[in-house]
DNA sequence: TATTGTTATACTCTATAACTATA
DNA sequence: TATAGTTATAGAGTATAACAATA
């Protein structure tokens, strides 16, 4: 039978904030100290997007400029990102991760998804396709249009999103 | 081509707290005054498992108790909840939503399951039907065992999980 | 004046540790 | 002693409003 909409965004509504859960508790546990979700995926973003601006962080994440600057705040106290003024225009915060940053970042994703591995190698190979599948079109249905890059990316390009 | 267990997870890591930063944007804005993500998934919980303890609650969000405690003193501030201690044992708390709760949370609902289905809206059947087949999937693979019940719901009865 | 960030303030989230009350 | 919750404390997440600096 069709599905609705509306029954999918039910069983997304249900789904996606338990294995949120999940991942976030896993992301804590596999880093010392422990990495939270916007951190983890700040520093995702800044490895993709070397020498992004302020903004450009807060429009990935979803986040007003004060909670991003907050946020960037914590991860230059932990030396895992720094934090200059564009000589160009005074205005604007680039930002870079530090080694230490690098390092945490790549450790904390590749434990965490060894585990969210572990948790999938018991299902079927067919029933990872569809997973995968499906997050693909979940990704394109709920990624906004790329906002415009304004930071020190290439000129012209837009934040690279993952694959 | 065969994805792995790793492929898998790589997907997954990326894209669902991507969805989650819209639900829970979304979640906040049909809400007044906001309820945050821990608030609306207590109160859904209660909405299906009246009479719970606070543990419950606790082990359903992966809380501690301590955060749960705090939780619930909000949506209890809030009149969204009541809190009495079983008269049976007194260590115990029962909880349940008031009838504002109940609104609030089904309004909420409402208003952020429309949202979602509007996106999902502009896809094919087919992709509707790979998306739920995809969070079914998950649902299984990602939570736990059921706890074990000891609150207040029927004798022997497991946490009643939605679907 | 418009843009980019920061600071002040005020919540909630979440954990650990220490505690109370009950069984 | 073991179980169910609460309180104290502390750092992070997040928003709005007010501000400073630069263009």
């Amino acid at each position: 039978m069709k599905p609705s909409p509306r029954d999918c965004a039910t069983e997304l509504l249900e789904v996606v904030p338990m294995m949120m859960r999940v991942i976030r508790t896993e992301v804590r546990a596999h880093s010392t100290p422990e990495l939270t979700m916007p951190q983890f995926r700040a520093l995702a973003f800044l490895g993709r997007n070397e020498g992004a601006m302020l903004g450009d962080v807060a429009g990935f994440l979803t986040l007003t400029l004060s909670a991003a600057s907050k946020l960037v705040d914590g991860l230059v106290n932990a030396d895992l990102v720094t934090r200059e003024s564009d000589p160009s225009d005074r205005r604007k915060i680039v930002l870079k991760l530090t080694a230490a940053g690098q390092k945490k970042y790549a450790a904390a994703r590749l434990a965490t998804a060894e585990f969210l591995a572990g948790r999938v190698a018991g299902i079927s190979a067919t029933d990872r396709v569809r997973i995968i599948d499906a997050m693909q079109i979940l990704h394109r249905v709920f990624s906004d249009e790329p906002p415009e890059t304004n930071g020190h990316l290439a000129k012209g390009a837009r934040y690279k999103l993952p694959s």
